[in-house]
DNA sequence: AAACTTTGGCAATCATAATTGTCAGAATTC
DNA sequence: GAATTCTGACAATTATGATTGCCAAAGTTT
């Protein structure tokens, strides 16, 4: 048996519920290459559903607003991305500046690699409502502790500001990165953008 | 006479043409309030003309579209922060440093002193169409180039993607501190943000 | 003051997309 | 194989806002 969950009752193989979680993942994957594609503000329900092959009565069974798909699907995204990074820099072993350097050449590959949601990811959708600029800020929270405690072993309270301002410069670098067509060979992008961490560590 | 054009016919005192131009005018510094206030995303014809105490048919009358006008204010308000950050730069003196400083100064000056005006500039509106996207390209180049020129009175060529990043990071440490209501004094925000610019001199 | 513009307001139209409702056919259980 | 539940499609409804058209009042010219 290849189903996960209960003794239900099962269609087509898999339970009731596995199979509207399915269509809920199905939507949000497809949303995420819609808005990446045409971004948000052009995409309506309808786009979304007919590239996830599902009507509009699904939509409306696992998301209560387009809203509640965005930000399914920028958290998603993001947590995924950070995953990568994360995974890149345990691989690069001890040093924190060979272990940012892996960060940031994981996070621009993946970008390169997902021109989609780098879309998604960075052109910002703040504004729409609060919920998602809330979802927003946290992701850039969390992404701004990760470059911190990588590249700062210390418990030292960092300069918010700062740390702020160097997530938004990386942000910036990939934006115009992305807007040359991925001109500028990935080291030197990477290069770039330590050199912007770096100040962290004069702090 | 305090008019300012030709002996055409005159309405209330000025020439017709002018009167065009006059609503014109009302309707971006109004449309600048809106945009900044709810955001463009939230923002009708119908409730920019009430904020310009116009009618809909003037709206027409000057623009084609709301994406027209969204340009005319962020260009306006662009031009704007530009002017007042070159003042500033002029009477700091020769300095690159302290001609820096001062602009970076007068720039978070300015943001404070105009919360919807900062919103309307530095929340990103990419994405809603070629032409606007565009404008922000177009303005967030000459403001690259003000800080480099700045900061590098050399005529060689910078790094193209750090200044992209400088100017990212700049932008997002001014929502940092708008987030947070303007906590942090000027001063610190403005270090902070020079920080960041110094990495082009060791480039 | 008659002829002619401009103005400002408003209603009608049009366009788009969200949301809900219904239904016939397929799959499943008993 | 009868009863039940799920699926997928589509039509109907609703909401919102852009765009256009029309008109009466006010201002200007001659």
């Amino acid at each position: 048996m290849n189903t996960t969950t209960s003794d239900k009752r099962r269609y087509r193989g898999t339970a009731v519920e596995d199979r509207k979680a399915e269509r809920r993942q199905l939507l949000i994957d497809a949303a995420t290459q819609v808005y990446g594609c045409c971004g948000y503000r052009h995409s309506g329900v309808k786009q979304v559903c007919d590239a996830a092959g599902l009507t509009q009565r699904y939509f409306y069974e696992s998301f209560r607003h387009s809203d509640e798909l965005l930000i399914a699907c920028y958290e998603q995204a993001a947590r995924h991305v950070r995953e990568l990074n994360s995974a890149a820099a345990e691989q690069a072993g001890p040093d924190p500046l060979e272990r940012s350097r892996a960060m940031l050449t994981s996070f621009f590959t993946t970008l390169r690699d997902n021109p989609n949601l780098a879309r998604l990811l960075l052109i910002d959708i703040r504004g729409i409502g609060p919920e998602v600029d809330r979802a927003i800020d946290d992701a850039l929270r969390a992404s701004s502790e990760d470059i911190t405690r990588t590249l700062l072993q210390s418990g030292r309270a960092p300069n918010e500001l700062l740390q702020a301002g160097i997530l938004g410069g990386v942000i910036h670098i990939a934006l115009h990165w992305m807007a040359g067509n991925f001109r500028t060979p990935i080291d030197q992008v990477t290069e770039t953008a330590l050199k912007l961490g770096a100040t962290l560590l004069t702090d």
